[in-house]
RNA sequence: GCGCCCGUAGCUCAGCUGGAUAGAGUAUUGGUUUCCGAAACCAAGGGUCGUGGGUUCGACUCCCGCCGGGCGCACCA
């Protein structure tokens, strides 16, 4: 007999059987199987009875009787009761749970893994941050979200590209320039002559400087040096792109996240593509000339009005080049596409969607998806931090990295769920202390780490671990926690929802700190010692697949 | 005014395609270490799930109204 650990599908198929001979006529009906809050309801649940109740006229407990006499045999099934209303509660034997670590071991860095995605592409765009300035928290959260749902992707069984776009072109980069030059000229932000939408922060003076140093730089396979030119926009502005790339480059590595993909609005231009969309567009007939400028009927689409794709000056508003590149993505075969964004751009969705629409290539409705995070405020010593971009003073990635650590940064900004907004508390995430949920996890990592340090045999011989003998109630709960793991993945992944996994890894953690406390390990009895260490060591493994799907370390030592 | 998101314990937040007595951390209070890491554990208190309707066997979850907070509503991105 195989080795049944996916209870869950198990017993979905198990009760589909039954329903099919129960209830023939409604064999279609979705069978939910759950995990019961309260553990005397079993481990798991199935409310088909009450589903079935209404069409078959019949009260659900009888239907739930005639489900549980239908029900092929299974040796994982402890035994079935029937609560409540009508719920058919299903207890799954110890034994078949114990399976679980022998499972987790020898999958390893694997184990959780599913095949949902079945190695289809999904191309993942965020940060995409426009290179006139620094990384702000806002980012890191886009960073941390973005990077943490492609693990999760992948561990899904998806083909995850991570991609990054940037604008390099357009009004906001002629202000950068505009705001540079001036600095090289020795203009700064009190002068009175300075342009309301010019750049303010510190960085642009620094910019300036190293621009008249004739410095190079090199980004994203760009080497470029500062001519030193301040007559030369063109010169300015493309070193300051790609010196402020560079500082986001850093500033991402530094946050442990890495982009198989840049792509430059520039390019776009370049490639013609920008040019093609257009008239793509045009030919599809939602397109018209008014006070001198084209528009786009995007209210064809459910956009509340119409959207100016050219400019009286004859340039192009952004949304042109980002029709152009979701179009250039479609093409690259990402039937796939999920863009990761602040909410403050939320607006954007429906006019690109239009867009898309209007070029009439078959590109499905609803597509790309959007996973939209909201606002996070920062704070420190109970005070909230004010942001003030025009003021150029904000509480940037780098600082935070470098004041509260990677690790804690990245687990504070992906593990709520991206629709709330955050609270950074800086003092929360700084403290070494027991109110800290990432050294609680990894606390919970280290000290598996160093019971085995002490016993110091080999990992293999925990293969051949009695398995049989777990059976206190503190085991059993950690063994359905690991059973748990592969599901909240999948929903992790199709909710794209990464937070999932730190409250699960929160979960795991209390479970294993409360059976450490209560247990002892390194025991005279040989086959008892080595089934309680499988057991820790089948957590700490799950632990360090969690951590690493969030980007977390999950070290021997602390 | 319109659109999107949110409102759950003092605070920060979970709550899986509607499911059984609404959970966790923190804070407060009281316990636990001759023993593998106490950055830990155990226990207690703390709630009309913003509010008023509706849908049904069943609603924190779905629908509508209202209240409150955030974001957006450019020929910026």
């Amino acid at each position: 007999m195989s080795v049944v650990l996916n209870f869950k599908s198990h017993l979905s198929e198990l009760f589909a059987q039954a329903l099919r001979e129960v209830a023939p006529d409604h064999a279609g009906a979705t069978v939910l199987i759950e995990r019961p809050k309260q553990a005397s309801h079993g481990d798991y649940a199935c409310n088909l009875a009450m589903q079935l109740a209404k069409p078959l006229r019949r009260p659900p407990r009888d239907i739930a009787k005639a489900l549980i006499a239908a029900l092929p045999e299974s040796d994982v099934i402890e035994k079935l009761e029937i609560a409540g209303a009508g719920f058919i509660n299903v207890f799954i034997t110890t034994a078949a749970k114990q399976h679980v670590v022998h499972g987790v071991l020898q999958a390893g860095a694997g184990y959780g893994h599913v095949h949902v995605g079945g190695g289809r592409k999904v191309g993942v765009e965020f940060v995409s941050a426009n290179p006139t300035g620094p990384l702000h928290v806002g980012h890191g959260r886009g960073a941390a979200v973005g990077d943490c749902l492609c693990n999760v992707l992948h561990a899904a069984g998806w083909n995850v590209t991570r991609e990054f776009y940037y604008n390099d072109a357009g009004v906001q980069i002629d202000n950068l320039t505009h705001s540079v030059r001036l600095r090289c000229l020795g203009v700064t932000p009190d002068d009175p002559s300075w342009p309301e939408t010019g750049y303010r922060g510190d960085y642009i003076a620094d910019i300036a400087q190293a621009y008249l140093a004739q410095e190079s730089v090199e980004a994203d396979d760009q080497h470029v040096k500062a001519s030193g030119d301040v007559n030369d926009a063109e010169a300015i502005r493309h070193f300051a792109v790609a010196y402020l790339r560079r500082e986001q480059d850093l500033d991402l590595r530094a946050f442990g996240v890495n982009f198989d993909v840049f792509a430059l609005e520039s390019a776009l231009y370049t490639d013609g593509k920008v040019e093609e969309t257009v008239s793509k567009l045009i030919a599809s007939g939602h397109t018209y000339q008014q006070d001198d400028a084209l528009w786009l009927r995007t209210t064809d689409f459910g956009d509340d009005k119409d959207r100016v794709m050219r400019k009286s000056d004859g340039s192009y508003t952004y949304f042109v080049p980002d029709v152009a590149y979701h179009l250039d993505k479609w093409r690259r075969g990402f039937t796939r596409v999920i863009n990761e964004q602040g909410a403050d751009h939320h607006s954007t969705i429906t006019r690109v969607r239009a867009g898309l629409q209007a070029l009439d290539v078959g590109i499905p409705q609803g597509w790309p998806d959007y996973v939209l995070h909201q606002m996070v405020t920062v704070l420190r010593n109970g005070q909230e931090v004010k942001i003030s971009k025009r003021a150029g003073s904000y509480v940037t990635l780098r600082d935070l990295i470098d004041e509260v650590g990677c690790d804690a940064t990245r687990y504070f900004l992906a593990a709520r769920h991206p629709d709330s907004q955050l609270v950074f508390d800086i003092d929360l995430a700084k403290s070494k202390s027991n109110d800290n949920p990432v050294y609680y996890i990894q606390y919970a990592h280290a000290r598996i780490s160093a019971v085995l340090a002490l016993w110091g045999g080999e990992r293999q011989a925990l293969l051949q671990a009695e398995v049989g003998l777990l059976d206190s109630e503190y085991e059993t709960t950690l063994l359905q926690k690991l059973i748990d793991y592969p599901q909240v993945i999948e929903n992790a992944a199709q909710d794209l929802a990464p937070h999932l996994i730190a409250f699960y890894l929160k979960e795991l953690a209390a479970d294993l700190h409360s059976y450490y406390n209560a247990s002892r390990f390194l025991v005279d009895d040989e086959g008892i010692k080595r089934a309680r260490l499988a057991l820790v060591a089948a957590v700490a493994q799950v632990i360090r697949n969690g951590l690493g799907l969030l980007g977390v370390s999950a070290p021997e030592k602390m």
